[in-house]
DNA sequence: ATTAAAATAGGGATATGTACCTATTTTAAT
DNA sequence: ATTAAAATAGGTACATATCCCTATTTTAAT
């Protein structure tokens, strides 16, 4: 069950602290390494692809320049399925949880957890198996209702829907965003209404939150 | 100059893993030692309380339930003078680093800084100087360039600009914060009026970027 | 080939926020 | 005691977002 070579481990993550900090909590005799780092999505993947068979593990942070977390996750678990990812996130967001699992991680914590949890989840998921933190259960459990509530819902938006809201937080009027795409603004507004429904939100400034929450910028 | 014996260190910050993170940057021999840590900022100023004179450097995230970090350091600096204060943040704010000078933080930090760099923040306090991240200079230059310009555009909120922009982020309308406020709406656009001046912003949307990025929620 | 979803676009009504003013009372600072 | 800032409140006009519909074309999936 347990393996007794050690697993090494790729970390991605913008804020430089998360990855000292994680390397030293696995300094000493855990079994886990720390073996290559990255600051984004797109180095994360050129290091695993120039080899893909060193690593065991990839821990990767949600919010990242040019390629997000869960993206990165899908692109890894597809080509590479033998490498177990581990989400790390700032926030216990639904939407993202979600999105987490279906991007195939293999677990999801948050940053406000401490060493032992970390060494819980990378062994529980370096074993097979998967780790979510108990924070989340709630959270997912709640998603789930809605879901077999409200039809389905899905939080999942489009890319469409994703490009205009990018620019709504950019500060964009409807009106501009529908001269930038080359639309008109009622479509705009369309996509406007479907994005409050996705989200649940009942205002613009909601849609802001979950951008920001959900690193949609 | 420097001193021999052990500088003890009090964490505040309610995301375990960067507790974690710091304690194992500082295990080996550093002649720093985190003795204590608190989850939010109301914790911190007990403990420090129960026993100021124990504690050389208190290191603070900003964002913190109860109590956050400016204002932790604010009364701790008020109190206990000797006790030096580097602030911990994950953005890189122009508002939030002039609230950290004003607070009286002897540094500041990004949560993106390596071991080094902590070792290197932490040496310069705890000998009586200062240190602010370099990627902070431009920004703190830009603040006062901006300045200069424009009389004194100070991004500092009043406390009740605070309440109504946290109500704001909480998406209640004009009118409902007026309702709950017990002020009129007419009172309510003027706040809003002085937020988006302080901030710059053109619109709720950057008001909610600004509050989110400074953790006014 | 059929179906469902997404992206497109419109009309029209209403709600909410923003810009530009003035003005009084309260609070804090010199 | 005087001054400056903050908090209060109002009017008016305009901009923007939201809600209620319908409807066509394109794209993706079974």
């Amino acid at each position: 069950m347990t393996s007794t070579e050690k697993n090494n481990i790729i970390i991605a993550d913008d804020h430089q602290m998360i990855i000292d900090g994680i390397k030293s909590m696995l300094a000493s005799g855990t079994g886990y390494e720390v073996v290559e780092e990255a600051a984004n999505g797109q180095e994360a993947i050129d290091k695993i692809d120039a080899n893909p068979g060193r690593y065991h593990v990839l821990i990767t942070d949600i919010s990242m320049a040019l390629l997000s977390g869960i993206d990165l996750c899908r692109i890894v678990k597809d080509k590479y399925p033998h490498l177990k990812v581990l989400i790390l996130s700032m926030y216990n967001s639904a939407p993202m949880v979600k999105e987490a699992v279906s991007a195939e991680a293999d677990g999801f914590i948050l940053k406000n957890s401490g060493r032992d949890e970390l060494l819980q989840a990378l062994h529980r998921i370096t074993n097979g198996g998967t780790w979510y933190a108990e924070e989340l259960l709630p959270v997912i459990y709640n998603q789930i209702q809605q879901e077999n509530k409200q039809r389905q819902l899905t939080a999942i938006l489009t890319d469409r829907e994703r490009e205009v809201l990018q620019l709504i937080v950019a500060e964009y009027t409807s009106e501009e965003i529908a001269r930038k795409l080359s639309i008109s603004k009622k479509t705009v507004d369309n996509h406007r209404a479907h994005l409050l429904e996705k989200t649940g939100c009942k205002s613009t400034i909601g849609l802001v939150k979950y951008a920001l929450e959900n690193e949609i910028t």
